[in-house]
DNA sequence: CAGGATCCGTTACGATACTG
DNA sequence: CAGTATCGTAACGGATCCTG
């Protein structure tokens, strides 16, 4: 998918290219830090907007709007508002993000088993 | 790890969060598009430097070698330079690089179950 | 409380030119 | 061929404003 497929422009494989590029833009869209917390930060449970921004350490409100957006707009998650006042607006995985999120788990599993190794790694590499 | 951990700023944590600090620039470093693309591209071979470039679609040389010296730095690829002229130098995924390749094959893969789900999704976002 | 809009500095990125 | 350096532009991202 993402590594080069070599078509050579055949028409038949039109709606290949366009499954490639729609494959790459969604890869593009996912494989970026803030929207792979927020996944991570969502795992099984409903959150609001404002309790989201505490667990998501670091992300700021435009940052973590954006990201809703685009995961709310891509089907990872459900936006729930309730008419009420103040708003209550609650965050949900949906099948496809928690299916998602599997794989974010994964990276964060590495990431703590590989700790010591990557520091060290690093260690050398600035020597 | 990557979500807020409630110490209050005790001394004997102090080192838990300096690992959770390193956590995070870890997967900071590593959860980008064209990291995760060229460790994808790598996978099991070895790879010049323009082979990866025509590998990575899009990639463009600055690019390439930034994000390679990063991956190097972090230890998850090997660099191996011939002495030869003209330069030969071949990119292998380490053993790091190989186990956080599994978890990027199941973002590719994801991504290609999900096509047409996503799809929809944005349909109905869109309209 | 959620979130849109704006301003503004910082970084990412591509293009190009230059070295061993 | 692989890599560094520079430069200009575009996107990112944070702070701060305002609205229902």
């Amino acid at each position: 998918m993402v590594t080069k497929q070599l078509l050579k422009g055949l028409p038949e494989n039109a709606d290949l290219r366009r499954a490639d590029s729609l494959a790459r833009e969604i890869f593009s869209d996912v494989a970026n830090k803030w929207a792979l917390l927020i996944i991570e930060a969502l795992g099984e449970r409903t959150l609001r907007f404002g309790e989201l921004r505490n667990e998501v350490e670091g992300v700021s409100h435009k940052m973590l709007t954006q990201n809703l957006r685009m995961l709310e707009r891509n089907g990872l998650v459900d936006r729930k508002v309730h008419p009420t006042v103040p708003p209550r607006v609650e965050y949900t995985l949906t099948e496809p993000g928690r299916a998602l999120r599997t794989a974010v788990d994964a990276i964060c599993g590495w990431t703590h088993q590989y700790l010591g190794h990557i520091e060290s790694a690093r260690g050398r590499f600035d020597a």
